[in-house]
DNA sequence: GTTTGCTGAGTGACTAAGTCACTGAGTTTG
DNA sequence: CAAACTCAGTGACTTAGTCACTCAGCAAAC
């Protein structure tokens, strides 16, 4: 049974893409169950810089949202619409219902629970002990489409780096044929010197 | 009820300071309640330097054991005893039944899931987004003690950094005024102006 | 249809952090 | 006490991040 079976009472919303849904410092008070789109959670420093802790996808809730409302404390990152969204949202008494009295919810949320820390350990030991370069040609290899639909900002934001490192390296490898830069387009040319690098 | 309630039935068992308990990739088979002592969940890179995780405490399971159970995975990371460790350890069958049949005991375990992520996000804010300097001086003054007992390379380790970077910005910090230090140990001696560089 | 403004990218000069290879001081132990 | 080990310091170097720009491409405003 997918967990979307259980908010199917709940009406389907629509949310424009860019929309910040959550702010450092909110509280939370309904879960959300992502139907479609994808919602980006991350951190931002005090000079601007930003890093991705995790995307929600479609079918998943938001573990951050979850942790919240169980431990009765405020939203620590910010959430925004990277895409035209449909959510559901169960109010917190319904939620806390089902995890009493649904073994099957309760596995369900766990999983999600389970993955999401486990990203959360690879994104640092990634961030700790992989070089950017390294960073950088998992994450382009890891991209579902070619050419890779993304810009240096975005990506530096994905693998905890600046910009111009991002573009520097970048423009290294194209120097090296691996990949074609464009516009907010990367190309990918040689995956398999890619996948060398790591 | 505190969790260690649940785990009553099982004989206290010591495990000595510096034993491993788990390595990356083996498979967990039981749960451990932590009574006594302090166990370290770190990374290693291909190099040979590490990153903590986290610190299982007295009273806590370790979330990552748990992860690994329910979803049936191998451990990600390695485990090692800090100090002279007493646990309990309970079998997967009756950690699953607890799960189903006690909302108290549910509770606490998502209790543990929900802190876990909330410093496991902590962390990677602070490796993408803080200088060392800031992390290094955060890092000393949370320690519980004064002078701080810990090696450069066990500060490292812990911030996420290496050895020779950590002793060379504290022999600043000494310069500075602001520490002083010795063989395996680290005077604070103006808290305030360490304060300062946060 | 140009001007204005915005977003994405490139670059040089610099600072911060990490690596490598080594030295040497203090501790433990056979 | 001498050997072996752990912890710390250091110089030379590479990699990464920051700052202050410039410039190109594109789109809306005038």
């Amino acid at each position: 049974m997918p967990l979307e079976h259980y908010f199917s009472d709940y009406p389907l919303q629509q949310v424009p893409a860019g929309t910040q849904i959550l702010r450092q410092g909110d509280e939370c008070q309904n879960y959300f169950l992502l139907v479609a789109g994808s919602v980006k959670i991350f951190a931002r420093s005090a000079n601007g810089r930003e890093v991705v802790l995790y995307h929600v996808a479609p079918g998943k809730i938001c573990v951050l949202t979850t942790t919240c409302l169980l431990g009765d404390k405020r939203f620590p990152a910010e959430a925004v619409a990277e895409s035209a969204l449909s959510v559901r949202i169960m109010p917190k008494r319904r939620f806390d219902e089902l995890m009493e009295n649904s073994a099957e919810f309760r596995h369900q949320v766990f999983d999600n629970f389970g993955q999401r820390i486990g990203s959360l350990i690879e994104t640092i030991e990634k961030l700790a002990l992989e070089t950017l370069e390294q960073r950088l040609a998992k994450y382009l290899l890891l991209q579902p489409c070619n050419p890779v639909q993304a810009t240096h900002l975005d990506i530096a934001s994905e693998i905890g780096s600046a910009r111009e490192v991002v573009s520097r390296h970048l423009k290294r490898f194209e120097s090296q044929g691996l990949v074609k830069l464009d516009r907010g387009s990367i190309e990918l040319l040689d995956r398999t010197a890619l996948h060398g690098l790591i």
